[in-house]
DNA sequence: AAGTGGTCTAGACCACTGA
DNA sequence: CAGTGGTCTAGACCACTTT
């Protein structure tokens, strides 16, 4: 007996140089997110889609397992494949850490503080250049509905100085470096809690009672290059992340 | 002409239940975390591997691809693949969050405080359990050279009730839990940052105005089922996490 | 028994890199 | 140019789950 399922119209272009599993991984991405097929609903499977959209069975597989990895698709043996939970769908790239703070419902706005060239010492180090490398500083402050949620400090290495007030208004950092060859880059990351400074008080709007959170983070691509350091303190009201574990 | 490359032994049992893929994928793991190959060094290359173990291409690939995943190897196209920078290298498993302090070189160790059954509203609401529920309550103390840095406090669904005290001392909460069928989860998790209550400073041995880092985490089975709720306090002094971002 | 996903093979062609 | 990884095919057999 054949299940019902969501048949999900696929266009596939042979011509275009995206790889024809990843053309079909997106559209079912957005047939998931989209809303097209809801959580619990089974899903066709691999041989009835390889069949009916002219591909072999590996490759509807891999795309299949795309969407697996970020959590849109629950597959059982001898069952079938099924949509996840909304709650288990990870958010890929870098939605995962930066910038994530706990902006659920609310509206989310960037003013850009300092574009400047400066010496950091700390931050030259952890670049593993010498303490008196002139670094592109960046200062930005985080906004909520327009109440300030975080100062965000990053030091990048002197080879993307070219990194312009203009570009980081409009796209984001990660999209910028994103351009200057930056691709998938580790962090490593570090927390803590203290009271705030005078100036951090005064920029984010509160008092010398409430602690911050300070994170201070180093990523390196993944040859080993240190791409940036930051320096972020958030509010303590809470941020919130959310995280993939036990990886099997 | 032909690059050195370490040629790494591996043993395969095909009549092992172990898929051949994995059973490659982690002596060649080992391989690198022995040291038996080094950061830089380039690593045998596909063709020549599935030739010197009698294995497919697509099988070999499949299993170089995982450590690629894991961030020990990078894999340059036209070039060769190489056994990555060591501090690329992710933390698989639990240890990217769960219980991974800032003990780099330090001893650790953990004591369990409590193993009791209990109502918690908050954390049955969150474990979308009637708020009376009766759930396994865990208390436990984590040490770094026997100076107290975290109390972790975990809520289970009635069907974890028969974890015992002397299973959590000696293997984890997350080691027990995966012998009740529990693999991989997605967490939820919240953070952020408060003075100590008289209680956590007694514990942790600080004074009133140090803050703690209070963390929040409700996780998930891939189903979506709820899998436990845990409420973290850590010193503020810092704790790390590894973290890969922008997966590209 | 039928249907599903999981694994594996033996090729093929292409795109990119460096000499 | 030769060598590398990236993609894709058309099968095969197995393990698991439900009917």
């Amino acid at each position: 007996m054949a299940e019902e399922h969501a048949v999900i119209q696929v266009a596939l272009d042979r011509a275009s140089p995206v790889p024809l599993y990843f053309q079909l991984a997106e559209q079912l991405t957005s047939a998931i997110t989209d809303g097209h097929a809801q959580p619990g609903d089974p899903f066709e499977n691999e041989v009835a889609m390889s069949e009916r959209l002219g591909l072999s069975r590996p490759t509807v597989r891999r795309a299949i397992h795309h969407l697996v990895d970020q959590g849109l698709l629950v597959r059982k043996r001898g069952l079938g494949t099924f949509v996840a939970s909304r709650r288990v769908h990870r958010r890929v790239s870098k939605g995962s850490l930066y910038e994530d703070l706990s902006i659920q419902g609310r509206h989310p706005s960037t003013e850009v503080l300092k574009v400047a060239s400066e010496q950091y010492p700390k931050a030259a180090t952890a670049l593993e250049l010498d303490p008196g490398t002139e670094l592109l500083a960046l200062r930005r402050l985080r906004f909520a509905d327009g109440e300030p949620l975080a100062i965000m400090q990053n030091w990048l290495p002197p080879r993307h100085s070219s990194i312009t007030q203009e570009q980081l208004e409009a796209r984001g950092l990660y999209a910028v470096l994103r351009d200057h060859g930056v691709g998938s880059v580790v962090a490593h990351q570090s927390v803590s809690a203290r009271l705030p400074t005078a100036e951090e008080r005064a920029l984010l709007k509160i008092s010398s009672r409430l602690p911050v959170i300070a994170v201070s983070r180093t990523a390196f691509d993944p040859s080993g290059a240190p791409v940036e350091h930051a320096e972020h303190v958030y509010r303590s009201d809470g941020y919130t992340i959310d995280l993939v574990l036990e990886e099997n």
